[in-house]
DNA sequence: TGTAAAATATGACATTTGTCATGCGAATAT
DNA sequence: ATATTCGCATGACAAATGTCATATTTTACA
């Protein structure tokens, strides 16, 4: 299988109209990339014409607010595509998408993805699938930040990492954010995501390990969580 | 034209290829309804079978969270569809949808949809580029709603209903929302809108005449929104 | 390897926001 | 017509959160 036949399988997974036929031909990749952590592959108002297909690697989707903060909206894992809203929108990205481990990343230009989307109606139904999939996700995602304190939120948000990302051998996340990247996704100050995080630490519902967190109670932080 | 005709045309008004025929066999509704101030024509968790197309009146779109106050995560005007995300994910409803004043609106029918999804490529694209739309809203107001204050928040909701619904001869918000519900746009408690709303008056921001509101200083306002 | 820079951590304090109590007036029901 | 409920408004207070200052630790790199 090529490099990027794998995440077209994996972010298509569902669909079975899609011969393979067709897959290998938009697995054809033009372009294949090696993003390094922090790299951006693309910002927030750039112009991307075509979607990229995360083979290896996280990353994040965040936006720059008035307040000079970014706001983390999504992270991406492997099989997932990013652009696709842009493309289908015909607008310039309205997020950037940075790396936060090492990636690697293939691109599938529009021209391509346009001739799958005449050729193969079950193709555009699978992809709105996949976004009206984050559609419901961010609605939810905004009912918390509107309503949640930022304990819950932070609760919630280490229970999501846990379940989304996994953890290490110490029982460590595997997922490596910084502080002022967790408190990115919260929505809160950095300085109050550490010291939230500290108190979570002397109530032993987390162990911090350096930089790293381990989740120690998970049930008592799902009813923190609400 | 028929009743639920022109809403469709609205929501597909930059759609050339959708040919006025298949836009009138959409439009032979199946069922046209009536819904009162305050009745819903769906709630959170219910299973729809289609899409609602808004003819007249405006409503809005919330959750209920964990806490018990009811987000509103998007309000509806007419010539948009209800539904369309809950149709293609083929999943309930993650939103409930309550008219904020009377209203008229028709119900096509899944199979309809359905089959014009596999007659007509533009159409879903079209669907796609509405749902995308509403993404990128999504991911905005997320944004809004982590990074910025109640206060600023307020200020941006009411330019954004001014500019959205109008207003009245005395220069009020056209569009009635409670205090309790414009504090659920915002994301705050019904109290703290209140005291800010009494805060733009002082300012002279604002006026308040009875429950409703007028903006007097826009551009103060939108400074004050960031 | 040593030094500067960055990330993490914590304290002190101001500000924002939520909660509870209460009052008032308008709409609604009996 | 009167009672009752509901929505709006405000005060008082507590809790949550942000900001600024400053250690402490870790990381980067010259």
């Amino acid at each position: 299988m090529g490099k990027c036949e794998q995440c077209i399988v994996r972010e298509f997974s569902s669909l079975k109209a899609l011969t393979k036929d067709e897959l290998l031909h938009m697995a054809e990749c033009k372009a294949s990339y090696t993003i390094k952590k922090g790299e951006a592959i693309f910002e927030e108002g750039e112009s991307i014409n075509g979607v990229y297909c995360v083979k290896e690697g996280i990353c994040k989707m965040s936006k720059l607010s008035s307040n000079g903060k970014d706001q983390i909206v999504k992270l991406v894992k492997p099989g997932e595509l990013l652009g696709q809203r842009s493309l289908i929108s015909e607008e310039p990205a309205n997020l950037s998408a940075v790396a936060l481990e090492d990636m690697q990343v293939c691109f599938i230009p529009k021209s391509e993805i346009m001739s799958f989307f005449n050729k193969n109606n079950n193709f555009s139904m699978n992809m709105m699938r996949t976004i009206c999939g984050d559609l419901r996700d961010a609605d939810d995602h905004m009912v918390t930040l509107a309503q949640k304190t930022v304990k819950e939120r932070l609760a919630e948000t280490l229970l999501y990492l846990e379940d989304s990302f996994g953890k290490n051998d110490d029982g460590t996340l595997r997922i490596q954010l910084s502080r002022e990247e967790l408190a990115g996704m919260i929505g809160t100050a950095t300085e109050s995501c550490i010291r939230l995080l500290s108190e979570l630490n002397k109530l032993g519902y987390i162990e911090l390990i350096g930089k790293k967190i381990a989740l120690k109670e998970r049930q008592k932080l799902k009813r923190m969580a609400e």
